[in-house]
DNA sequence: TCCTTCTGTCTGTGCACTTGACATCTGGGA
DNA sequence: TCCCAGATGTCAAGTGCACAGACAGAAGGA
C-alpha cells in the first residue's frame, strides 16, 4: 500500500508543483508554461496534462498545496491560546503577516492589472475558503468547548472572509485588523 | 538526460541497496532474503532480480557502494599530507580504524564460521581491489609528483593488500601497522 | 520422507510516460 | 490585412518497467 510506485507518483506530483510554483512566482499565471513545467521536472508535456488536466488545474493544485501549508501556520497561532477571542486575534494577525510575505500571493496580486491567479482569492475563491474551513473548523470545534459548533463555524467564516479581503485589499496593519475583528466578534462568542 | 525516470531508477537502486545493506548487517549473506529486500522497498521480488541479476549480485552491489564510501574517507586522509610516506601512513591508519567500526565488515566477518560475504574480502576480493586502485591511483599519480606512476601504483597495491589482510585478520593496532608499513615502504618511495 | 522456504526463471498483463501529430487561439510584424 | 510563431489542449500509437503468478530445483527441518 506504500509501494515504491506510489511514492514515485507522489514525488512526481510534488516536483511538478515545485516547478509550477517557481514559474508562477517568477511570471504569474501568464508566465506559466506547461512545457516548461515538464522540462524542469524532466518529464514530457503530456505528463503534466495527465497529472493536472489543464493549465488552470496546475494553478489550482499549486494554490491548494500553498493553502494547506499556510493553514498549518495559522492553525498553530490559533492553538497557542486557550481563549477563543485571543486565539482568533492571534490567528488573524498571523495570517495577514504571512500573506504579506508570501511569494505566491505577491505574484498573484502583482501590479500588471492583476494576474489571473488572483481570481483564486476573489471570484474563484471557493477552493481556498473550503480548504480553510476544513482545517479551521475541526480545530475550533475541538478547542472551543463553550462555543456551539455552528456559532464557531460562523465566526470562522466571517473572520476568513475579512482576512481574505484584507489580503486582496489591505487596510490597516495586521495587528490592528486582528484586534478590530476580535473586538467585534468577542461579544458574540462570549454570549454563546 | 536527467529525466524524472532516470532519477527514479537511481533512487530505486539506492533504496534497494539500503534495504539489502540492513539485511546483511542484521543477518549476513545467509540472512539476506531477496523477497524481503523487495518488500522493504515496496517493490516486487522480480524487480530485485531485474536490478541485480541474482543474490550474489546484490551483495556485490552493496559492497561496491560501501567500498566507494570507504575510499572517500581514506582518500581524504591521503590528501591531508603532502609527503607520500606520511600520507600513506595516515591513509592506512584511517582505513584500519574505519574497517574496525564498519557494520558491513563486522557482519561479513562475524563469528559463525564466517559469512559468505567475507569472500568479498578474500577469495573474491578482486572487485574491492580494483575499485580501490581506481580511486587511489588517480590521487597518488596527481599528488606524488616525485614518484614514478608505476612505482606509486605498486606501492598502493602492496599497502592495499596488507591493509586487506589486517582487516580480515587483525594484527597490531592500526597506528602501529600504519607506521610499520610506512617505514618499510619509505625507502622505496624516497629512492624513486 | 514429507513439507516448507528460498532461489532463480519465465510469461503475459497493465500502467505510465513518451513521441509526434494536429486543431485552435492569440499577438506581433511585414 | 495576412501570416506566422508560440502556446494550449487532445489524441493515438509505441515503449519500458514493474507486477502477478506459476513453476522447477535445492536445502533444511520435523
Amino acid at each position: 500500500m506504500d509501494s515504491f510506485a506510489d511514492r514515485t507518483k507522489r514525488r512526481l506530483r510534488e516536483e511538478l508543483l515545485d516547478a509550477a510554483y517557481d514559474a508562477i512566482v517568477a511570471g504569474g499565471y501568464d508566465g506559466l508554461r506547461m512545457a516548461e513545467v515538464g522540462r524542469r521536472t524532466g518529464v514530457s508535456r503530456q505528463t503534466v496534462y495527465n497529472e493536472f488536466g489543464d493549465k488552470w488545474g496546475v494553478l489550482q493544485a499549486v494554490a491548494a498545496r500553498e493553502t494547506e501549508r499556510f493553514l498549518v501556520d495559522v492553525n498553530a497561532a490559533l492553538a497557542e491560546h486557550a481563549d477563543p477571542i485571543e486565539g482568533l486575534r492571534a490567528a488573524i494577525e498571523r495570517a495577514l503577516n504571512l500573506a504579506s510575505d508570501n511569494p505566491l500571493i505577491k505574484a498573484a496580486l502583482g501590479q500588471p492589472g492583476s494576474d489571473q491567479a488572483s481570481q483564486l482569492l476573489t471570484t474563484r475563491g471557493q477552493q481556498v475558503l473550503e480548504l480553510s474551513h476544513q482545517r479551521l473548523d475541526a480545530h475550533v470545534r475541538e478547542h472551543w468547548p463553550d462555543v456551539p459548533a455552528d456559532d464557531a463555524t460562523t465566526c470562522v467564516d466571517i473572520a476568513l472572509r475579512v482576512v481574505l479581503s484584507h489580503i486582496v485589499n489591505p487596510g490597516a496593519a495586521p495587528a490592528v485588523v486582528a484586534e478590530q475583528v476580535a473586538r467585534v466578534l468577542g461579544p458574540f462568542l462570549s454570549n454563546s
